[in-house]
DNA sequence: CCGTATCCTAAAAGATACTG
DNA sequence: CAGTATCTTTTAGGATACGG
């Protein structure tokens, strides 16, 4: 499967880093898409197909990917519903709901700071 | 300069997601370092070399990175004194001293969430 | 002391084709 | 419908050497 190296100086600053609490947690929601899938999830259960079709550029491969990993952490419950054609769902478990209050405020933030460099013009370019 | 490809899927991918504020948000804060770095600076400031010493792990080029790009978008004020050896130092911003509450929630989920994995022996393995 | 420059590796993300 | 498998591209991160 996965290959992976573990003995790279990355690898190793990855797994030494999350002693601290701060970066383990960021790490667990970091990353492109993940915290995208989960405030989908906010307000009860989607299939794959509706979180495929509610986050715009995500490719199938992506979203599966994301998914495991965090259904491996703990984040998501992964139903599978013994039925043809298959019908699967996902919702976010207790720990992860605990996370909305922060994830509101993050983009609350967000928004703040977006409208800051858009007044006063600081100078952060477009990438 | 560094040199970027702007028409990648990725590119594109990184910009259009910001529109949501919660990744916008993620993306300020996002990576291996800078949370790491602001939490350091939450008690007043500190010059280049005491970040370097505080931060287990990080290379100059790496600070250095995080630190311009922090600065490039308000996060962290940079003051060069002028005098023989050269000292630099470094502040949060007040839009950034806005994340601490934040971070600070983010930090505690962690812990929890470290918790619960020892506890439950969820299946999440070393990487 | 506070960085830059150059080169390199590893991981993240994407394209495309295919399947139970 | 809900994914896998395979391969390629792009970016993040690191090693090392050097400079004002």
């Amino acid at each position: 499967m996965a290959k992976k190296k573990e003995n790279s100086t990355n690898s190793i600053n990855a797994q030494y880093i999350t002693e601290c609490d701060l970066t383990y947690a960021v790490c667990k929601i970091g990353g492109r898409w993940k915290l995208l899938i989960l405030c989908k999830l906010e307000n009860g259960k989607l299939r794959f197909s509706e979180l495929r079709d509610r986050i715009a550029g995500i490719t199938e491969r992506m979203l599966t990917l994301q998914l495991r990993e965090m259904e491996k952490e703990g984040l998501l419950k992964r139903t599978v519903h013994a039925q043809v054609p298959p019908r699967v769902d996902y919702e976010l478990t207790e720990i992860a709901r605990e996370l909305i209050p922060i994830w509101r405020q993050l983009e609350d933030w967000g928004k703040k700071h977006k409208k800051l460099v858009k007044e006063q013009v600081l100078e952060v370019d477009e990438n």
